[in-house]
RNA sequence: GGGCCGCUAGCUCAACUGGCAGAGCAGCGGACUUUUAAUCCGCGGGUUCAGGGUUCGAGCCCCUGGCGGCCCA
């Protein structure tokens, strides 16, 4: 085949008296060799007078009698290639602020899928959008594609087929930038209606059928460059810095890295039971151990766990992990990726979230201790002292019901949660956790009691963890050893003792500091979208 | 796990106290050469989530189940 771009061919099309006629042209005129895009009409044809459609609804079979007409005429329902010239996007950028009511001269090929379509007796409007949003007017008029094609056109062209227009860049008496058509033909006939453009699809629908939530939610396409635009930024962020990027396995021999429930499968090569992930941390330490010191990654982990509005079963997750760097390092780093990824989103730090308020992720962003701002919040002093029954007695003073069995660094996060946490509204770092509750991480270098461990609440929302890691490989052992005995006694959240991580810690590890940030709530802190928004396809169950 | 709400035309939704199942958009037929969700005239379109029950009569009441949403633990 020569070698030439499609975009060559479509303007070799353009050139060829074949294709001028002011009708449709039917594929079967265009002699095969000719036109490499000019593919076959159907090689293997349906049969267009089925009956097997008869007890579909009205639409779906008016559509499907539509598709048979156009191959029965010869004319390719789905071409292999249309002549494009120019996209929708092209076309505006190349024609801005003219008059109402101009010719332009310019003729070119668009596409684009049928939003809108206004009909009159010889004149054919239709707003034509393509992947990026942008519409372009076509006008069909009897002068310029001739009666046939302008009958067929108003016969078979419905919303939401995608169509080919070739014509002369014109203005519209109202001034709307239009292709003034001298030819059409179908690109790719739709055989279900689209849903009304102009009322919210309902939610559910949105979500089993993202596609068409896609094809008419503008917030749709949006989320997903905002999310698209996140995840580059959170690479580049890194690159930058001399991060490494690593994929680290999904499937795994031993759960670890978290508490949580995994999901189970099958090796047959091995005959083993195997985990989906429920984090890639112990995977990622091992890198640090080897002397990949500064790496990161962004990927899917999977928990076998309640499903609902906020927690989906696969969800994405960054973590990375940084020698010789601490929980106070990466509490920097950590706020520079999410105003990098702010910028990089909404070109700003002050944001506006989709309810239409405006929410600030500049500066420095507040840094609370637990203790001592629940202390402040309590009007009594609480440090890692303070007994159990104090804390009860507590939690009994403002109200607040909490479980008789709790010990101390439970109630502490609870006191905290329900006198502080659920307060916060601007970006803040919560730090210095009972080390009670946080058993996989290091203690406090100073202060006994606690864990260099901090918390990032955003709009009050868990946004980020971040630790000065755990690396001695002794005190390591200790608490998987307890974890052990907690799976053992049938907890299926605790993870068993993963003898090769150990092992890695045994040659070293050095000072770590390590975070954790959830992809979709990086999204939602940033554009205020709800988790189902951020995650392009939710796994629902099966219709 | 518990409570509440919802499921009706392709889509979004109505339907009083149990009494012929409707509207808008979409579709079909007709008119219209400058529309912008075009407009005008006419027409068709339903397993009311499924199954059972009560009733002369059920979209509506009762029971069981399914799916979804919200709230609570």
């Amino acid at each position: 085949m020569a070698a030439c771009t499609p975009k060559e061919f479509a303007r070799r099309a353009l050139n060829s008296s074949l294709v001028t006629g002011p009708t449709i042209v039917s594929t079967r005129s265009i002699p095969r060799g000719v036109f490499p895009y000019a593919s076959p009409v159907s090689e293997q044809p349906a049969n267009p007078s089925a009956t097997s459609d008869d007890d579909l609804p009205e639409q779906l079979r008016v559509r499907r009698e539509k598709r048979a007409r156009l191959l029965e005429r010869g004319v390719d329902p789905y071409p292999v290639e249309v002549p494009r010239t120019h996209t929708l996007r092209e076309v505006r950028e190349a024609h801005q602020g003219l008059e109402p009511d101009v010719s332009t001269g310019d003729v070119v090929g668009v596409t684009g899928r049928v939003m809108y379509i206004r009909n009159t007796g010889k004149l054919c409007f239709a707003t034509l959008r393509e992947g990026d949003g942008t519409e372009l007017q076509a006008m069909l008029s009897l002068n310029g594609v001739g009666e046939q094609a302008l009958a067929e056109w108003k016969a078979e062209v419905d919303l939401g087929d995608h169509v080919f227009v070739r014509g002369e860049v014109i203005t519209s008496r109202r001034g709307e930038l239009s292709v003034m058509a001298s030819e059409w033909r179908p690109a790719a006939k739709a055989l279900r209606p689209l849903p009304v453009a102009h009322k919210e699809l309902a939610e559910e629908t949105r979500i089993r059928q993202r596609y068409v939530d896609l094809i008419l939610r503008e917030q749709a396409r949006n989320t997903v460059r905002s999310r698209a635009a996140a995840v580059r930024s959170l690479r580049e962020s890194f690159h930058r810095r001399g991060f490494i990027e690593v994929e680290t396995p999904m499937l795994q021999t031993l759960q670890g890295g978290a508490s949580a429930r995994p999901f189970v499968t099958r090796s047959n090569a091995l005959d083993i039971d195997l985990f989906l992930r429920i984090a890639p941390e112990l995977y990622l330490k091992r890198c640090v151990v080897g002397g990949i010191e500064k790496v990161f990654e962004i990927n899917r982990n999977f928990r076998n766990e309640g499903m609902d509005s906020s927690h989906s079963p696969e969800f994405s997750m960054l973590e990375f992990y940084e020698a010789y760097a601490t929980y106070e390092t990466n509490a920097v780093l950590t706020r520079e990726l999410i105003q990098e990824a702010a910028l990089a989103v909404a070109g700003t730090l002050q944001v506006t979230l989709v309810d239409g308020t405006e929410y600030d992720l500049g500066g420095e962003w507040t840094t609370l201790g637990m203790y001592e701002s629940l202390s402040e919040a309590a009007g009594e002093e609480v440090t890692p002292e303070t007994s159990a029954e104090d804390l009860r007695k507590l939690a009994d003073r403002v109200s607040l019901e909490v479980d008789p069995k709790l010990g101390h660094g439970k109630l502490v996060e609870e006191l905290w949660e329900h006198l502080v946490g659920d307060g916060l509204y601007a970006p803040t770092f919560v730090r210095d956790f009972p080390v009670e509750t946080s058993p996989l991480t290091r203690q406090h270098r100073s202060r006994p009691g606690v864990a260099e461990k901090w918390d990032l609440y955003v709009r009050g929302f868990e946004l980020a963890t971040g630790y000065s890691e755990l690396v001695d490989p002794v005190v390591e052992r200790e608490r998987l050893e307890a974890q052990a005995r907690l799976s053992a006694a049938g907890d299926v959240e605790a993870m068993p003792v993963d003898e090769d991580f150990l092992r890695s810690l045994e040659y070293g590890m050095p000072p770590t500091g390590g975070v954790g940030m959830g992809i979709d709530r990086l999204l939602m802190a940033i554009t205020g979208l709800g988790i189902r928004e951020t995650i392009l396809f939710p796994l629902v169950r099966p219709e």
